[in-house]
DNA sequence: CGGGCTGTTGATCAATTTCAACGCTCGTGG
DNA sequence: CCACGAGCGTTGAAATTGATCAACAGCCCG
């Protein structure tokens, strides 16, 4: 097992704490302490509908970032649970090991999204989170999360409806898992990788998957062997063309009607 | 479509406003309004782990009961989010319309079990409410709720414990589609419904379905005849007995080998 | 009593998994 | 610098699983 814990000190030297009058207008976001006030993923993450002054206490809650190399954990089932997670860059999954040794993918995360929503229920981490790409996160510590809401209500709620979407996101995968064949899994799969993408600013149409076929096949409930199989039959169709992990679609259209059902995807 | 809205008055007349004092210790639960100070499903519902302060405070919140008649709508896809509903008795489903017609059943739901959480996210609901026997719920005003919790610091972590467990049985409910086979499916419903029943006192090893075999087959992702198929499996291999939607289980170990991996099941 | 709904079972069919072979890329060590 | 093995991906053929189609039985209710 070569992916052992890769724990960044919790204090990056890059963090250090610089007077605030000191940040001039233009900001080298790599040389201040992280703030939800100047970060510029305040539109996709746990700031959204907040304003300045609510978005400055949830910044001073956010004071350590953490990086983990491809192939760390942020985190792993059972780990005691303290911080939630929001992606600063980079690319995630997360994923359950059974008893048998199988694991199951139960979602990819990128940039702006929140990790670690599972592990409110029980103080434990119910899952492993495992970096697919060198990525960093903001740590928030719960409880005081939890404190700062109190006072802010705005942000209570914020957290609610992310915590709400994710239940909501978990049901259209069952939908998914539950209803769909496998060349609509992959459709559905990639019709949502795109969009998500497109909202952060990358092409819709062309991007690198993280992931390995066999991550894809867990997290869609198939075999590699038949993601392999559905990636080569779109693109014999020419609705995308597939190079390893490089993707481009060509045809959204026609790759939005492969999924039939369309509405559910999160 | 014979099941429209049954809309109870938002006043039932056994909820009428008794003063506090006329509540003797012995209480007769249809006959004072509702209140989760003396709610028999404390130990089950929102109330877990509040003090008696703090459960007053949250019971002046939920003075509307709502019964829903058998095959009557809890709420509908699309309609406006106000109220998480608490059920204080019998059983519903919850399911996502597709556009082609077929529904998902996404949850079967029971006494103690909170309702309406996906729609936080968008102030919509995304998805029906189906009573599967004549039922009652709690209305609990979400609004009102987040004001409370914000003084009553242990509602709002308890609330976030609620959501947080959502979404680990989803994660869970995936993990089940993704990776097990129609018997193991079987399996594990039988053994999570089980569990349920024993939680609320009923026995564990004996208990009536409430749901069709095809309701069943959606949320498991598997068509009518598979499901009851597996049934009669497991009934030949004498691990259970079935009489249509009577189950008893004989050999609850050799349920729990048949699931495979047994942990994940909430 | 008949019709609709639910559930069971059999036979066949289709989709996915499994098993197997092979190609490509990349990093390491001779 | 090249050889080699590991990991990842593709593809084919066979095996398995579950879906589909169809018949029928039981039950409830008008």
């Amino acid at each position: 097992m070569s992916n052992l814990i890769k724990n960044v000190p919790p204090f990056d030297l890059k963090n250090v704490l610089l007077p605030e009058s000191s940040t001039p207008n233009h900001l080298d976001i790599s040389n201040i302490r992280s703030s939800c006030a100047t970060c510029s993923l305040r539109e996709l993450c746990l700031p959204v509908g907040l304003n300045e002054s609510e978005i400055q206490e949830l910044g001073d809650l956010v004071s350590h970032k953490r990086k983990i190399q491809r192939g760390g954990y942020l985190h792993r089932t059972g780990a005691t649970f303290q911080m939630l997670f929001a992606i600063r860059s980079g690319f995630l999954k997360t994923c359950v090991l059974e008893e048998d040794g199988r694991q199951q993918v139960t979602g990819f995360h990128m940039t702006g999204e929140l990790l670690g929503l599972d592990a409110i229920s029980t103080d434990k981490h119910t899952c492993d989170a495992i970096a697919l790409e060198d990525s960093e996160v903001c740590e928030i510590p719960f409880v005081k999360l939890e404190e700062i809401s109190r006072s802010v209500p705005s942000l209570m709620h914020q957290f609610h409806k992310v915590m709400s979407r994710e239940i909501v996101k978990d049901h259209g995968v069952m939908l998914l898992l539950g209803s769909m064949k496998a060349e609509e899994r992959l459709a559905t799969f990639l019709l949502n990788l795109s969009r998500r993408f497109s909202i952060r600013g990358y092409s819709s149409s062309d991007f690198n998957l993280r992931m390995t076929r066999e991550e894809i096949g867990s997290y869609l409930g198939l075999k590699l062997e038949t993601v392999s199989r559905a990636f080569s039959k779109l693109q014999d169709e020419q609705i995308i063309v597939v190079d390893n992990k490089h993707i481009q679609i060509n045809d959204i259209e026609r790759l939005r009607t492969k999924m039939g059902n369309s509405s559910c995807l999160t």
